[in-house]
RNA sequence: UCAGGGGGCCUGAGGCAGCCGCGUGUCCGCUUUUGCGAAAGCAGGGGGGACGCGAGGAAAGUCCGGGCUCCACGAAACAAGGGUGGCGGGUAACGCCCGCCGGUCGCCUGCAAGGGCGGCAAGGGAAAGUGCCACAGAGAGCAAACCGCCGAUGGCCCCGGACUUGUCCGGGGGCAGGCAAGGGUGAAAGGGUGCGGUAAGAGCGCACCGGGGCACUGGCAACAGGGCUCGCAUGGCAAACCCCACCCGGAGCAAGGCCGAAUAGGGGCCGCGCGCCCGUCAGCAAUGGCAGGUAGGGGUGUUUCGCCCUGAGCGGCCCGGGUUGGCUGCUAGAGCACAGGAGCAAUCCUGCGCCCAGAUGAAUGGCUGCUACCCUGGAACCGGUCCGCAAGGAUACCGACCGGGGACACAGAACCCGGCUUAUGAUGGCCCCCUGAUAUU
C-alpha cells in the first residue's frame, strides 16, 4: 500500500563552499528563520542548516536544527524547488515559535522563491566579517 | 518517638499512549551498465522489512592522573624547568579517596586537671642564608624607655643642727643613676599565674603550667606518655626568595595508519621532431641561460590575402609525492548488575550473569493527547467535618470531581577511563549534628 512516491533524491549540504555559494542566492526572511534559495545545476533538492552560535548554547542550537529539519522534512518533497539548495539560517525567535506557524512560513516563503522574488539585497546588512572600517 | 533546621552519601533527571521520523547492529527479501569469476557465487553500491540498542550526572570547565598513538632518546645520574609536602593505607596512577596523628573552633561533661562529640584547614624546614613586617608606637630583631615606678643604711649637690672646721647626724628637695611591674601603641613588645624578694623591680629565688635538651617506654609511623635535666630572647611570614625529600621526556585521535578521482606540476622510458639569423649575459673555450626575428607548424570551413597562436617540443606508457574526499583508529572496558567473603573504611578477592551510543553540517527527534507538580475558580452528586434522636440539613475548610492559568532546571557524547571543580528542579532511602515537645528510667 505505499504510494507511488517518486523517490525525489534529497540530500545535506555538507560542503562549506555550497554554503557561501547559497549566501548569493534569492533571500527570504521570516520571523524564525531566513530561507535562501539557489539552483545548484541539477543536483536535485538539497538543503542546509545554519545556527550560528549567537542563537544559544549547544542544546539550544541543536534543538532548533531538529525543529528545521522536521519542517523540511514535511515540505520539501511536494513544496521544494526542484535543483535547488535551501538552506534555513535560525534568527532568535525560532527556537519558542509555535511549530505550525512556522510550517505555515516556510510555505509561504518556497512560494515566494518559486516566483524567484526574494527580499531587497540593500536591505541586507554587510556581513560582520567581511565589513571594511 | 515525633516535629523543625543544617550537613553528608546513594538513587534519580517525570511517566504513558498515538501518528510521523533519525542513527546504528544482526537477520531476511529486492535491485545494480560496480569489481573478480567460465559459472555458481563472493565482495561493493542503492533501496525495503523485522527485531535489538541509542546522551549526562555533570556528556560542561579542560584543572590533575592514566591507557592508547606518534616523535625523540644507549643506560643512569646531574643540571634546568614544573609539581607535590604530617603518618599509614587504597589504587594502574594521582594533587584523588579512606583511616589515624598533631593543630584549631564550637558544644557537652567535670570543682579542677582532664574527657567526650562534631566541624575546619595549602599541616616539611624560620639557631643554613637573604629579604619583608605597612599604620600606630619611645622601641619591630641590635631589643627599647614615652607616660610611669624607684631614687636606697650606696654616689654628687642644696638646706638645718652639732662640734674636734671637715667630719657626723637629721629630714626634705634635686641630679646622676636604677627598673621594666603597670599604662599606652600594635597582628605581634621576648614565656604565663601566684608567692617570696626588693629602693623600685626583674626567672632574681620558689611552686605549678608552658618551652628546650637527653635517654627510656608504647606505637609500623606521624606521635604520645611519664622520668631526668636546663631558669629558658634566640618573634612572625616559606602562598617572598630559598633549603630538604619525593615525582615528572614531548606532543596529542586534527595522534597514527590506509586508499586516492579530476586537474596542475615532477621523474623515467619509447616514438617523431629539434632549420637559420641577430642581440645580450656567464665562461679561456666547448657550451649554456635569457630576449627577439624568421623558416616551419596550428587555428580562422576550403583557396589567395589578412589576422591570431606557436615557433622546440609533441604524443603514448609507467612511477612516486601532494590537495578535495573516503576508509580505519572506534569502542568488551582499571566495564556493569547480583551474591558470598576480607577490611573500621577507602577498597580488594571469588563466583555467576550481561553486552550497555558510536554520530561526523554531526543521529538519539517533531507534533498531539492524558497524567504527575504549583496557583486559582466552580458545584453540595460522593467521602470527611458540623447541626440533629432520626429523617434530613449546613459548609467549598480537606479529599475526590469539573474548568482556567502557570512552571517543567543545569545542560548535548565526539578516542576511552579514574578523579577534582563548577552549574542545577522534582522524588525516594540511609546516616550525623543542633533545637523543641512528649514518654520512660
Amino acid at each position: 500500500m505505499v504510494p507511488p512516491v517518486i523517490p525525489v533524491a534529497i540530500s545535506v549540504l555538507t560542503k562549506r563552499a555550497d554554503f557561501l555559494s547559497a549566501n548569493a542566492g534569492t533571500r527570504n526572511a521570516r520571523a524564525g528563520f531566513v530561507l535562501l534559495t539557489r539552483p545548484n545545476g541539477g543536483k536535485g533538492i538539497r538543503f542546509g542548516i545554519t545556527v550560528t552560535k549567537k542563537i544559544g548554547n549547544a542544546v539550544v542550537r541543536n534543538r532548533m536544527k531538529r525543529r528545521f529539519r522536521e519542517l523540511l522534512r514535511a515540505a520539501l518533497p511536494t513544496l521544494g524547488l526542484p535543483d535547488h539548495d535551501h538552506v534555513l539560517i535560525g534568527r532568535a525567535g525560532g527556537v519558542e515559535r509555535d511549530f505550525a506557524l512556522m510550517a505555515e512560513e516556510l510555505t509561504k516563503a518556497l512560494d515566494r522563491a518559486r516566483e524567484g522574488k526574494g527580499d531587497p539585497a540593500g536591505d541586507r546588512r554587510p556581513r560582520k566579517g567581511n565589513r571594511k572600517r
